[in-house]
DNA sequence: TATTGTTATACTCTATAACTATA
DNA sequence: TATAGTTATAGAGTATAACAATA
């Protein structure tokens, strides 16, 4: 495969990764815990789906939502039919700035891709769309 | 800038920087240690363009490269035309350290990309040099 | 005075190993 | 016994502030 297109992976992957650390520092979060308040927006995971989610062990996610309950962002909860089982929700604070972040996320990324054609845009989509149907994520 | 475009784009990141993640802890390195080999391949930079380059701190890049040194992986030298300048250059063991993994990130990135049509790969070439002619990196 | 780099310090992130509680 | 989660521990990465050496 060509070297341009490595490359090219690359520079974007550091480019989003940066313009989404600056996003998360604005509030003292990490690009991690902003991951965090991303994908409980719309679940409420055990500690085990949710480090299966962000592909870390489950001793480091003890760790981030120690800090993200501490921070006042998230709350464990029980889950009623298995009492091993502790679940993460946002709460109504986590949820707002979860929304705040997202939209400086959008318009942090959205940026980047200012310049490139719509087009080129659509093809993005699609090569993610791809690489879901193989990579199994 | 719509709302799949912006997912596609993080979706793509995180992806890649997973992919090098695996890649850099093969040989227990973190991403950050890659990246150092990879602007050091053609490059002797001072300690504060190499900071530049990462985007960290300077105190940050002396830890970086306190360990990379440790390892054998970088030297530090001196520039003779100013005595506070200090220069990081690969040694042979990192370089071919640097050109393991690079291969190894070849692969691993290129799978990622496999599914993708020969067009839309053409296009994410096209996307990062679009960000490179307005974003200054 | 200004700049380059390092050190001291503090905190986050991460994994491994050992543990507790529940199934 | 097996699984879910936490804790203890250790090390890397990062920034801020204070510092030494040089310009």
């Amino acid at each position: 495969m060509a070297d341009s297109l490595i490359d090219a992976a690359a520079v974007f992957t550091f480019a989003v990764h940066e313009a989404l650390t600056r996003v998360a520092s604005t509030q003292q979060l990490s690009v991690t815990q902003l991951r965090v308040l991303g994908i409980l927006r719309d679940r409420t995971p055990s500690m085990a789906e949710l480090a299966d989610h962000l592909r870390l062990d489950r001793s480091s996610v003890s760790g981030l939502i120690d800090r993200a309950e501490k921070r006042g962002l998230v709350v464990r909860g029980t889950a009623e039919h298995d009492a091993r089982v502790v679940t993460v929700r946002l709460t109504d604070s986590g949820r707002e700035l979860g929304a705040e972040l997202e939209a400086e996320v959008d318009r942090g990324v959205g940026e980047l891709l200012a310049a490139a054609t719509a087009e080129d845009r659509e093809a993005l989509v699609r090569i993610v769309g791809a690489m879901r149907r193989v990579g199994g994520s």
